[in-house]
DNA sequence: TGGCTTGGCTTACAAATGTAAGCTGCGATA
DNA sequence: TATCGCAGCTTACATTTGTAAGCCAAGCCA
């Protein structure tokens, strides 16, 4: 069982941003980011990406002066591992509470409730007798 | 509108046995992470302590000759800020597909569902035209 | 063709974090 | 009463994280 190495909070921006697109290069990265936030500041992008690298979390390859990097851990793993880190720091691994936390406090649409109410029967469904 | 200063990974767990009593020695507080986990070290705890104290997160007072603790923000705060937080980072700030995460991804009983079923309907309730 | 720009490589540096270890009294114990 | 063991105070120290700044070479623009 491989551990993901931690990625770091500003490291996850940059994640979001390379699993939705790649492979993709720095440059085009850093747009990306600086769209959303124009604070980011190229250097500081860059040092981030090669931290990257170097901790085996994004790969790169040359192609032709510039390089393009590509995930070489999956989005859905490391989403899990923040989950399941997030759920037992702040709510002791209950799950229930957690999602209750956030139906409550959040303003949900009649929309995503609706899609909520679907995800539930979905699951019902699935939850057989055979529930390790 | 007062930030509450950042708790680290460690410091919530600190910050969790302190919430669910209070006020409460150094000693009960190892005490119970220790059934926990064993491998915590009483020094650590110690450190961790002082520098609650010293962020501010921490109420500490003499009591004889040893020290009792309590909060100085409220848990609800704390849960709120590390929920927005572990939201935006790892889901983009997008609720349903972290609730939709969840919801796969651990195998929830049917009493849970039948948990979350009720919120949502009482969520629903709650829900009017008026939404901003 | 001579800068200006941009990419990459190297280096910097303070703050936060995890993880303790020493030293110094006071109170309980032998 | 001499001694041990905690409680707290002070100090340590390697890593990780956030945030860049220098320097050098290859293109690109004028």
């Amino acid at each position: 069982m491989k551990t993901v190495p931690r990625i770091s909070e500003t490291e996850w921006e940059i994640m979001r941003v390379i699993w939705a697109t790649h492979p993709i290069t720095a440059a085009e990265i850093i747009a990306k980011l600086m769209e959303e936030d124009a604070t980011w500041h190229p250097k500081t992008a860059r040092t981030l990406l090669a931290r990257l690298v170097r901790k085996k979390v994004l790969d790169c390859e040359r192609k032709g002066r510039a390089y393009v990097y590509a995930p070489r851990v999956s989005e859905r793993e490391c989403v899990g591992m923040a989950s399941e880190s997030f759920l037992d720091r702040v709510f002791g691994g209950s799950l229930v509470p957690m999602l209750a936390h956030f139906v409550e406090e959040r303003r949900l649409t009649r929309k995503d409730l609706e899609e909520l109410r679907e995800l539930l029967e979905e699951s019902y469904k699935g939850s057989g007798p055979r529930r390790k």
